[in-house]
DNA sequence: GAGAAATTAGTTATCGATATCAAATATCGC
DNA sequence: GCGATATTTGATATCGATAACTAATTTCTC
């Protein structure tokens, strides 16, 4: 019990083991892990060696005590979202490669009333990321344009850029995907589009309808349904379509959810899939691969676009604080058209059935 | 610009601004804070008028540096998974109250290779959680007992409860399902088998085994069909049993994805469901929502449950740094019945018809 | 090659919170 | 009501890392 020879309790290893052990200060062994400042390269040797042989990692906690940790909020509009595990991985991994301390509030009343916001506020960060749609929401930048908090557009920007952002480019999105169905040779093409406070709804409709027209295809306005993201919205969306002679071939809905309403009333109906109406979604939520057929998407990189956003909301707060001026600093990510199963070409009528089988 | 009087720049509250607008030492608000020691009623009441008034957030990186972090790795055996998001939700809202160092690591070979765990104990970590299937597998097991690092196994534990653990009571949770489609007529029933190395898979199987027993219904080796918990198995034990004469009127699946497979199948056999075929999962996903018709499914409160882990496993490396014994916590939390509308009487055939309705 | 300028390394103080120990106050037994 | 014990509060040191400053060394200029 009280033996004195008993090793000191494992623990992880300090900057000042490193430095002990390479035999020099921990000054220099900290400039050799920040990189701040140059070290001679025969000292740079010797910490670099005791690090790996103490497997040291530096103590984010301790680190962010000393440099001012930086506090950044998130405001989740959509807590119940499917890509909200992506996006918390990229911005909690990052947060913790930084130090920098993130608060994450669920916004509990409807995103617009700002509740979520102003707690945020209230416990004094640094810097916040407004997912969809607070990005757009005049209330919210005008709320936030009053203090001394720098924010930064997720997934959202509005046209004039007047606020940092992380996006992708949504019009590019949606125009591949469009001239994807198009390749395959439809011509009836119909299309549901998001919220309409949501922009980046906007630009993909505007994709949508430019790549028609690039294509000399008609887009009547029959074949344009309002949606707001939601399966069910999706659902009522298609039955609109689906009753009108003659139908359209191909079903583009500006997310996977209402994709995955299209889908079901399409099953409903006794449609074959993709057959007789090939359907398309845009988002590659994990539902995507779920549904049958698997659904041909737009596929965003969630997970970096959320470590970027954060690592850009902590620069700008760090330039602020260092009284520089803020460059309008947007980051616009590149997405990618993923091909499953949901569509193909309209004349494939007699094709292999694939009714039974799965990809 | 170098105005003498500038007001000094915005900052967060600290507690020792807290601690001076309350007229007592900083030590006495962090008592408050902390609730580690009383705090007589009066100072504690001038304490939280402070916090309030000032918005007083504790900055978790001070408080992590002080009391010597605690750092607690996360291997991530599915990234993709949809309930990520509740779950590092829990775990990351816990580890900021707690100031314990998250280090969540995604298994990159596959889960029993064991590689994220390994790099998770280079790493430093004081105490690992394990999701499945790593918390029964005695490799991955074997290896933590060498090191001095502690685990907890998340949703499974094996029968001897060698580890701490947080699950749900799977039995009950298959138990109540199945007893849902008895009481709605059913006589039929199939189940779909969850993962060989899943124990939660086998306390779900056990459930219904047992109810049906309990309710003098027989379970035929027809109607039990192996699955892994992904879509395509669901979908295959889907054609197994539908291929059968007489069918069954119901099929339960050990998880939703399992089950979403069965309902594309169904779709694809054009069958009305849920009138032709009710349709039960586990686990509650968002897909679970977004299917049609919308899956009856158990719910986890996987957020609480993710919270839960993280305070346990942290409570059990202070005790391990202390030199107390461990002692084998074991939470299990209450799953909940949810009914959608994919399961209904069999004899519902004539009922209002709901094709085409949506909840 | 002397002195100035630039570069590199070390010392000390500090971030915000809490562990620890000591002091002050309240409570109790008889 | 006194000393003893229990409870509450405060002062100080400290966690691990780095900012800011100082000291030492090197490099450069003419």
């Amino acid at each position: 019990m009280s033996t004195p020879t008993r090793k000191r309790p494992a623990r992880a290893p300090t900057i000042h083991d490193v430095a002990t052990l390479a035999g020099v200060s921990s000054m220099t062994a900290s400039r050799v892990v920040s990189g701040s400042t140059p070290v001679r390269q025969a000292l740079r040797e010797k910490v670099n060696a005791a690090i790996k042989e103490l497997n040291y990692r530096p103590n984010v906690a301790a680190r962010a005590a000393r440099s001012g940790s930086v506090r950044i909020g998130i405001v989740l509009t959509n807590p119940k979202s499917s890509i909200l595990g992506e996006f918390l991985l990229g911005a909690y991994g990052e947060s913790t490669r930084l130090g920098v301390q993130l608060l994450v509030e669920p916004a509990i009343e409807d995103p617009v009333k700002l509740d979520a916001l102003r707690r945020l506020m209230r416990a004094g960060v640094d810097g916040i990321i407004l997912p969809p749609p607070l990005g757009d929401s005049t209330a919210a930048l005008a709320l936030l344009r009053k203090s001394r908090i720098s924010a930064l557009a997720f997934a959202t920007a509005d046209s004039q850029a007047s606020i940092p952002a992380v996006t992708i480019d949504d019009f590019k999105g949606a125009a591949s995907m469009t001239q994807h169905l198009i390749d395959l040779g439809h011509k009836r093409i119909a299309f549901v589009q998001g919220g309409k406070l949501h922009s980046p709804a906007q630009r993909r409709e505007a994709g949508f309808r430019a790549t028609m027209e690039k294509n000399s295809l008609p887009v009547r306005a029959a074949w344009i349904a309002p949606g707001d993201f939601t399966f069910k919205s999706g659902f009522e969306a298609a039955r609109k379509f689906l009753s009108l002679a003659p139908r359209p071939t191909a079903i583009f809905a500006a997310n996977d959810d209402m994709a995955a309403g299209v889908i079901a009333l399409a099953h409903g109906m006794n449609l074959k899939l993709p057959d007789e109406l090939s359907v398309a979604g845009f988002d590659d939520t994990p539902i995507a691969a779920t549904l049958w057929p698997s659904l041909t998407t737009i596929h965003q990189p969630i997970s970096t676009m959320a470590s970027t956003a954060v690592r850009t909301i902590a620069e700008i707060v760090r330039r602020a604080r260092a009284g520089e001026a803020g460059a309008f600093i947007h980051h616009r990510m590149e997405c990618m058209l993923v091909v499953r199963a949901s569509t193909a070409s309209p004349s494939a009528q007699s094709e292999k059935t694939r009714t039974t089988t799965i990809s």
